[in-house]
RNA sequence: GCACCCGUAGUGAAAUGGAUAUCACACCAGUCUUCGAAACUGUUAUUCUAGGUUCGAAUCCUAGCGGGUGCACCA
């Protein structure tokens, strides 16, 4: 279609060089409002300036040439051309093309599970590596944002194609260890507490080790002449010197890790390896060092610095004077650890864009000693989320942990579910399944950069712009599926005349806008320009469009109608949402339950 | 102070430099004997300010105002 339209540019402008000009370009929009077309574009008004003549002249043009094509038969599958507003000029297509795109959403091949997958990326080896909780730390709101994004962006990369791996990075040593016991010493001293017996739940054990996290943290505050006693302890995590600490610090890295793994679970990511900072900080240690020697880093007040500043960038400290490596070694640490555990072709690393700065300076420190895997590096960085009363912190204790917000938003779920009758056990599958949804949906609906303020009474909703509306949705398709199977109703478009179509209205918007049509076979485009721009938010908003237009028509039609030979194709229709929406909704993480 | 990000209805968001700036919540008025009302139909309201580039600017450039984040041994 793009030789068609150049073609016909190239017999009004007679012109060599207008012509080549739009040679290789996707001329082809799909404008945003169906009303102006299935795609269009504006050549004319490119081009117009350059020629000396009205915009509106030069489209009228064109499209006459343009519909001589089709008159010829060398432009087809295209219904009508016109020329709007400016000088746009729009393209609507056939409806017999509508249909077979249809069809082909419904086949068994392109169709179904796998429709809107695509080959972009052919094959490529593509890491992913986010949420990255820390062991002895809280797994807080912030770390199910990192969570949803980077989940939402492996699967778009599989969607397209990629041979995409799922990587966790946890910080199992450092200054919050250090503080975790230091904590728990102090405990020990002024109430005698005890460590946990195995015999306690998971449970009881994390919030044992949250306990004295934020004791260790908030008495540190008020004590900072304790620094030294922080960093004995760090140290001996680090050396692994002392045994009685080791055999805790084991038994809390357990507990941390089980009770994460609990809800990766809910939150479906299975990851494929899990990294630890107590491996990247020997690795980055070494590196560092040999770095030194070679010039790229240097001696400062008793650290090691890398000078940021000579590249725009802050001048950050790699080995700290008591001679650890900090986060910033670390990851110099890993780059390498990840690259030699299988070589990629592209790694992603998502956080918080509070990490921007430090990340850059790491990763201008990684430039300098393997410049060819720092080439393969990505930093995607996404918003944080908020609080009402301001920034989440850890320490002071003002924060929402993850299944807290799980917990609350399941509780939530099954009251808006009892009255249906459902087994017990089912029940409280799906409220977790709406949960989920809730969350994810509130996450990734907008711009992976912008900051969420969460307001844990209002912010999460079941209704309008949901992910729970989108999963009713589908629930309402399935109930009509169903219907339909059990009135032995078959879809079969084959079956269906084009003639037939026109004279009926299916709603208001009827076959001849066909709008939900027009809307599900862009599907795969959806998905490829969210790859491309890494922003699974176009998906949110396409599937609330979809949803949000099958919903309506689902309200003004009675879909499955005894007799009615217009009801298999009714009902292919709404086959063909479902397998949209619910695909849709897995890019972004999302279940779909039977019933809810 | 320096660097980066951001400023769109009452609120939260969307918009490859394109057409009448879209969606949800909230407000108000309606719709359950139909295939599930977590739904549908209708109504009101929006681009921080001042310049500039462009056939065309929420989008790009400059300045200002307002907000966020980061800036040496935490991650």
């Amino acid at each position: 279609m793009n030789k068609v339209i150049t073609d016909a540019i190239f017999k009004v402008v007679g012109d060599e060089n207008s012509a080549s000009f739009l040679m290789g370009k996707n001329l082809l929009d799909r404008p945003g409002d169906l009303s102006h077309g299935d795609y269009s574009t504006n050549v004319a008004m490119i081009l117009a300036p350059k020629l000396g003549v009205k915009p509106i002249e030069l489209a009228n043009q064109i499209m006459q040439k343009l519909q001589a094509s089709i008159a010829e038969g060398v432009l087809t599958g295209i219904e009508k051309v016109e020329v709007a507003g400016p000088g746009f000029i729009n393209f609507y297509l056939s409806q017999s093309t509508s249909l077979e795109l249809i069809k082909e959403i419904l086949s068994e091949d392109k169709g179904g599970d796998n429709y809107g997958k695509t080959n972009l990326h052919g094959g490529k080896k593509m890491i992913y590596e986010y949420t990255d909780p820390n062991p002895f730390k809280q797994f807080h709101i912030g770390h199910l944002m990192s969570n949803a994004i980077g989940e939402s962006l492996a699967r778009l990369g599989e969607w397209s194609g990629g041979d995409v791996k799922r990587y966790c990075y946890q910080g199992d040593v450092g200054r919050h260890v250090a503080f975790t016991f230091y904590g728990f010493d102090l405990l020990k001293k002024e109430e005698g507490i005890e460590w946990p017996s195995e015999n306690l739940s998971l449970s009881e054990k994390v919030a044992f080790l949250g306990k004295i996290y934020a004791k260790g943290a908030t008495h540190f505050k008020d004590h900072e002449e304790d620094e030294s006693i922080v960093q004995e302890i760090n140290k001996k995590i680090y050396n692994k010197s002392d045994n009685e600490l080791n055999a805790l610090y084991d038994l809390g890295k357990k507990w941390s890790m089980d009770h994460f793994e609990e809800i990766y679970k809910m939150l479906g990511t299975k990851f494929n390896e899990y990294f630890f900072e107590s491996d990247s900080s020997v690795v980055g240690l070494e590196e560092v060092k040999k770095g030194l020697k070679s010039g790229i880093f240097e001696e400062s007040e008793g650290a090691v610095i890398f000078k940021g500043e000579n590249y725009g960038l802050n001048t950050r400290v790699f080995i700290n004077k008591f001679g650890l490596p900090t986060y910033e070694a670390k990851e110099v640490g890993l780059a390498l650890l990840k690259y030699n555990k299988d070589p990629y072709e592209v790694s992603f690393t998502i956080t918080a864009n509070e990490q921007d700065n430090v990340l850059a300076v790491s990763y201008k420190a990684i430039e300098q000693i393997y410049p060819e895997i720092a080439k393969k590096n990505v930093h995607l960085s996404h918003g944080m989320l908020k609080l009402t009363t301001g920034k989440m912190s850890s320490r002071t204790g003002d924060v929402i942990t993850g299944e807290s917000m799980l917990h609350d938003m399941t509780e939530m779920a099954l009251s808006k579910m009892e009255e249906r009758e459902i087994p017990e056990e089912e029940r409280k599958e799906i409220a977790q399944q709406i949960a989920v949804s809730a969350i994810k949906y509130t996450i990734l609906r907008q711009t992976i950069g912008k900051d969420i303020i969460f307001d844990p009474q209002k912010s999460l909703s079941f209704e309008g712009d949901s992910g729970p509306y989108l999963q009713y949705s589908c629930v309402r398709a399935k109930s009509v599926l169903n219907k339909a199977k059990n009135n032995g109703i078959e879809i079969d478009l084959d079956k269906i005349e084009i003639e037939n179509l026109k004279d009926f209205k299916i709603c208001q918007l009827g076959w001849a806008g066909g709008k939900l049509e027009k809307m599900l076979v862009r599907f795969p485009e959806v998905l490829i320009r969210s790859e491309v721009e890494r922003a699974p938010h176009y998906v949110s908003q396409y599937l609330l469009d979809v949803a949000s237009e099958f919903n309506s028509f689902y309200a003004n039609t009675q879909i499955v109608v005894e007799g009615d030979f217009l009801t298999p194709y009714k009902v292919g229709l709404t086959k063909a949402t479902l397998i949209v929406l619910t695909n849709g909704l897995n890019v972004l993480g999302i279940e779909v339950p039977s019933r809810m």
